[in-house]
DNA sequence: CTCTATGCAAAAACTTTGCAGGGAT
DNA sequence: ATCCCTGCAAAGTTTTTGCATAGAG
């Protein structure tokens, strides 16, 4: 991934890749703090290097955190649970047309299965 | 609004609505602080007592920043541009069914017709 | 060897909380 | 008279920046 940019590949570059190839849905950096043996500026500032370079995809909780996912995952939505704020990729084919907009990500917001429930 | 919860009617709350029930998109903090005369704590309490009651919903776009509407408004998706950080609302009927899952929102993320042109 | 990447500490941006005083019912 | 509401200042949370050093190509 980081071969076709002017990225230069580092152990820090390596965990942060492997942790979200490993991951089935979007992180954040708390999710994955105590795996990863770096610094947070480290980490964010390659967040940002990555998304510039398009290797990655963020979006937002409603708990004030970023969540990063592999941009080379197929386009997919994600559903975010309000009341637990985990967020899961959705895979059902949803499509929808906004005349002269460009789409790049749905979200749906809402309730969860399991926290109805509770 | 507010007779019909326990929350009493203060100047402060009465601003705060009405510049909601003006707003022709969600609003945040900064776009309306010069608009009204209170202290932002006063502003982020009332808000999230609005939300408890069932008043207000809240969305945050990827600017770190939380945008709110008036619930009493008939439910409808949000498109997000992800380069000026606006909100549209968008009155195209969307119906997206995801079995087990209440859906309270919509939230579409990409570009606007004015930012692919810039 | 050069330029990019890293760690640490401090700052920034937005929102929340503590506390004492004021106001609605 | 009782609680709820408010302003001010300080703290909290997540992310970003400055600066000196370390490391990749």
């Amino acid at each position: 991934m980081l071969k076709r940019t002017p990225l230069k590949t580092t152990p820090a570059r390596e965990q942060i890749l492997k942790l979200l190839q490993d991951a089935t849905c979007p992180v954040c950096y708390e999710d994955i703090k105590d795996k990863i043996s770096m610094d947070k500026a480290t980490f964010y500032r390659n967040i940002i290097k990555f998304e510039e370079h398009g290797i990655i995809r963020s979006l937002e909780s409603n708990n004030k955190k970023r969540y990063y996912e592999l941009s080379r995952q197929k386009a997919h939505a994600h559903f975010i649970c309000t009341k637990c704020n985990t967020i899961q990729c959705i895979n059902k084919n949803l499509q929808i047309h906004l005349k002269g907009y460009e789409i790049d990500d749905i979200v749906i917001k809402g309730v969860c299965p399991i926290c109805q429930d509770a």
